[in-house]
DNA sequence: AGAAGAACTACCCAAAGGGGTTATTGTAAA
DNA sequence: TTTACAATAACCCCTTTGGGTAGTTCTTCT
């Protein structure tokens, strides 16, 4: 069977060393690089050829935001598992958007670790559970919320959408066989709820808060 | 410790006999229901008071993807994980906007399943490795892609984030110090390079297109 | 029964938007 | 060195947009 080749960046000197000796002695794995920070990534990367990298977020100089992205960047096939005590939704959805592959807190234990190395290496996602269900989360459809919350009418949303796709106020109009300047009462009206100031913006708030 | 209400919705007799079997030995479960479609899970899910729902996709009559909505909406505080064959991303994102907390294929093994109840039940949002790599996946920004599709160069991504925020020419213009004609123009190059008609439907096109 | 509000229409008017055209400058690729 | 194109700016001209104001009808809630 093929090791894992792991690379580790932690600014933490004992937690890094506890990693290094983690991977070490773990079955399957082999290390490959161990570094304080992500400033020489770019110049790391291609030497350790990991398979996996362990990354922290909080990290001087250059944070594993950054790093995680730049990995991504040299090579889509190495996987990276966040590893940082910050479970916070900003950070969690900018790793994720930057291409990590998992999101473990560091409060979990070094058995769900190494389980996860091989979890990502197969082609898994490993996350911490919270972690997880934030994502979830995010799929979730607000639905009716966000046009409740704004008081925006089935007309208005109708308007809305049919201004998102082009139409003049005229063309709004034919199409849903009103007067143009009901269109523009309509559109008055949606202005004042979600407090914009042109069709643009109303437009983009619209879709932002998924109104439309 | 509290047992774990668990109610089952799956159309195959063999597998939701399996699936009995398993919830009613294993520790620290009640099973509290076990039903072969979704057709009545509104009036099912009340005397049933379930802690976690196992729900199958497939089923005759009315499918779990309306399962998992309706059971949402009459308590969010229900946990349920899909249990199916499915993995394709159709049904798979469909589920998750509807509420689902879990979601795992029916290869997986019987211990997983245990490990899934008592982990959705903490909070937690079980995943099969292929499935929580997708979802991942699906946060992965294209950043520049679709940017670079169009053409769109830095000032004209600048433009119409502005737009998109209310600004008039004018203001535009003010704020990046040019003259609202040249404003105007990047517009105009915008709007063909989009191909679309007006500032609305540029705004939306970005945004889908996460341009801006 | 009365009040509230959604949906509708209309008019005035000033500001903004958007198509077409032309032209200069700077930078980067061929 | 030519060529291409981003970025800049200006002009004409017409249409569209959007604020203000005022009013009718119909449904729904109290």
């Amino acid at each position: 069977m093929q090791l894992i080749r792991v690379s580790i960046y932690e600014d933490n000197a004992k937690l890094r060393d506890l990693l290094e000796l983690l991977i070490t002695n773990a079955e399957g794995f082999v290390l490959v690089g161990s570094h304080p920070d992500c400033r020489s990534v770019e110049s790391e990367i291609r030497p350790d050829a990991p398979d996996v990298v362990i990354m922290d977020i909080d990290m001087p100089g250059r944070s594993g935001l950054e790093g995680v992205r730049i990995v991504k960047e040299s090579n889509v096939n190495i996987r990276v598992i966040m590893h940082t005590v910050f479970d916070d939704d900003d950070k969690l959805f900018t790793c994720l958007s930057n291409g990590a592959d998992g999101y473990l807190l560091k409060k979990d234990s070094s058995a769900q670790l190494v389980r996860a190395i091989k979890e990502v290496y197969d082609g898994g996602a490993p996350m911490s559970p919270g972690i997880a269900h934030r994502v979830l989360q995010a799929f979730r459809q607000p639905k009716a919320t966000a046009k409740k919350e704004y008081n925006i009418t089935d007309r208005e949303q109708q308007v809305l959408e049919l201004l998102s796709r082009g139409f003049s106020y005229r063309m709004i109009g034919l199409e849903i066989s009103i007067s143009p300047e009901t269109v523009k009462k309509h559109l008055k009206n949606i202005y004042q709820k979600l407090h914009v100031q042109c069709g643009p913006e109303a437009v983009a708030k619209a879709i932002r808060e998924r109104i439309i």
